[in-house]
DNA sequence: AAAACCGCCTGTCGGC
DNA sequence: TGCCGACAGGCGGTTT
């Protein structure tokens, strides 16, 4: 669900909404989204607190705090987080975890599947969200090269799909954008890694970058949760190519696209435009 | 080192 | 209409 695109989008649309505003309170509805801190431990240290910048690393949220202290939030596949201006408002099903703010405005994480997380913990404990601390690059950072993409892919046999998927490589591709990349550089999903010529990896590499930076661009995709951080539609749903396109023809050439399970995921390509 | 599975949850959809 | 299994955008843990 939310992967690079969306949840750059809820960071960017939070950010006139939450940033130095005060926390009243934090009502938390389910407990278990709390990895590493108990209940009054979080509420304690968010209370008369306030959010003073958003980050992001990979599909990683940071909300540092006046106190010095980050939460670390992971939306995973159903999370949400939207601001309402007027807290009166009805609580959605799935609410998590409510932040209030003085002013009468909330932050509300719903999440349907609870799978989301939330850590809070001092910036010298940071390394201890492991997901964090074994991330790849920034596929849309300057420091991602077609150089340090082309050493990922050296001496790795496996199919590339999977290789996209992999968040120690490469930061914030999920299923979608990695489908998406895959079909613009005309490769299929199974070929080894290392197979690529270097061609192929030139533009996976431009691909990757253009489909992450035109879904940012384009406020994400809603298939079906996602939401922005002001509850609204992304619209990359409209610029799909490939991914969800099962029964339906290839763009490019008209073949019918093809649906397979790879490395376990659903995954949609076209078999003429994507040669194995 | 890496691949293959399972588990975590709820909701939806298609088949019967 | 109802039941049941498969499946959904993610990822951590364990086993192989």
């Amino acid at each position: 669900m939310p992967e690079l695109p969306e949840v750059e989008t809820v960071r960017r649309s939070l950010l006139p909404y939450v940033l130095n505003k005060q926390i009243q309170s934090v009502d938390v509805h389910y407990k278990r989204i709390l990895q590493d801190v108990s209940v009054p431990e979080f509420k304690y240290g968010l209370r008369d607190n306030r959010f003073i910048e958003i980050g992001r690393r990979g599909k990683y949220l940071l909300f540092y705090l006046e106190s010095q202290h980050i939460m670390v939030v992971h939306l995973r596949m159903t999370g949400r987080l939207i601001f309402v201006s007027n807290s009166q408002i009805p609580l959605a099903k799935h609410t998590s975890v409510v932040f209030a703010f003085s002013e009468g405005s909330a932050l509300r994480f719903e999440d349907q599947r609870k799978f989301a997380t939330i850590n809070f913990l001092t910036p010298d404990r940071l390394h201890e969200v492991r997901g964090l601390r074994e991330m790849g690059p920034e596929p849309l950072s300057e420091e991602f090269t077609l150089e340090v993409f082309s050493h990922i892919l050296r001496n790795r046999k496996a199919a590339i799909k999977g290789l996209l998927l992999d968040q120690r490589r490469i930061a914030g591709l999920g299923n979608i954008y990695a489908d998406e990349s895959l079909f613009m550089a005309g490769i299929h999903p199974e070929r080894p890694a290392n197979s690529l010529t270097k061609k192929e990896q030139e533009r996976l590499y431009t691909a990757i970058r253009t489909v992450l930076q035109d879904a940012v661009d384009n406020q994400g995709t809603t298939v079906r949760d996602y939401r922005t951080g002001y509850g609204t539609e992304g619209s990359f749903q409209n610029k799909l190519q490939i991914y969800g396109k099962k029964g339906q023809h290839c763009p490019q050439c008209g073949e019918e696209v093809a649906y397979k399970k790879v490395v376990g995921r659903t995954s949609h390509f076209c078999p003429t435009c994507q040669k194995e």
